[in-house]
DNA sequence: AATCGACTATTCGGTTCCGAATACTATAGC
DNA sequence: GCTATAGTATTCGGAACCGAATAGTCGATT
């Protein structure tokens, strides 16, 4: 188990779960994946998902579980989950939770740290702005939780990533106002050339 | 300007940033970042450092302000802000800040998304073990601030993304808990097998 | 003055990432 | 039955990423 392996991106363990339940091909773990919106939780592209799959297989993760053509649609592979893969999933998972990766959310940070370079009405009214898509963001996460647990009667566990997201939107939108707040009455003084 | 490139990773607007107060060499805008701490928030290696330069440079956003041997030192090159460097600086600041993005924090979600496959005991483990992990960085966090500002004099917007970081953890951090006692108490469902 | 370790500065090579391209199948409309 | 269009399934090439390797310099020690 190499040091840095795309085994060990966000990606493989949404496969390695799939394949938890039966053993599928690529494709259907894409069009599985979006039409359980987890697509939009991380990054999902055709290319990454079988570079993947095959760092998955290199490391004996998961295997091929039949290639050829079913019914008479193009070629293509199925993958089962190895017991190995077992392991490694719920291994992977618990790490995963129990501790927190370093560069979380990197993207917004380093913009917020030049904030004070876009000058303090620029600034405030960009983080106006963030908040506004912010709360456009969660009424989409939330009319589709509630869709979801409503009609469906799916269990809430199934569903608590999107709770855990919503949280982080309210809390992120809730500290972008306060800044915008701070900035247009002069409480966060924005002094001249400085650093 | 294509699609996607080097220049447009949060490296690209560090180094940017940097090369407002005065031209720079790319090892000098290394321990300069790791000196402010800017390090941790995201990632920053040698080699992407000097790809992200390249970059820059094939954009016109930097240009080559003197390569030479200055002193008896190894040679190096000395880069500065364009005016055109100058200008997306600002625009793609103002872009970061202004529209959120879709895949911010995705490692912890997509481990989230899949918590039910370890049993409610054993998330509730990982959780709390989070929980505290996520208060020794906050801690961390928080000292630094406080010594930064203290010392120094360094005015408050100048680590402005500290204070960010700090209110997001703290919300992360309550979400893991509650989280963790529902988990415990049972008030989340833990149904056998589905999805 | 030769050796060592710490610091300065950059290149290298392999892996990962990712959108575009490819190619094949099925259904519909004419 | 021919073409168009939408859907299925994977490969490809090139850019980005990143740690390890390289290489030169300085001061201290023997």
């Amino acid at each position: 188990m190499p040091a840095r392996s795309a085994a060990d991106n966000p990606l493989a363990l949404a496969v390695m779960g799939l394949l938890l339940e039966k053993p599928m091909h690529p494709y259907e773990m894409m069009s599985t994946l979006r039409e359980r919106g987890l697509d939009s939780a991380f990054k999902l592209s055709t290319g990454t998902l079988y570079d993947t799959v095959r760092a998955l297989l290199r490391d004996d993760r998961i295997r091929d579980a039949g290639t050829g053509s079913d019914g008479n649609r193009p070629q293509r592979t199925v993958y089962a989950l190895t017991d190995t893969g077992r392991t490694a999933f719920t291994e992977r998972l618990d790490a995963l939770i129990r501790v927190p990766a370093d560069d979380e959310y990197p993207k917004f940070v380093s913009a917020v740290a030049y904030i004070g370079a876009l000058g303090a009405e620029a600034a405030a009214g960009a983080l106006t702005e963030r908040a506004d898509r912010l709360a456009e963001r969660a009424e989409r996460l939330r009319s589709g939780l509630d869709s979801a647990l409503g009609e469906s009667g799916l269990p809430r566990l199934f569903m608590i990533e999107v709770e855990y997201a919503l949280h982080m939107i309210a809390a992120e939108r809730e500290w972008v106002l306060a800044t915008a707040e701070e900035l247009r009455s002069g409480a966060l003084p924005h002094p001249e050339e400085h650093r």
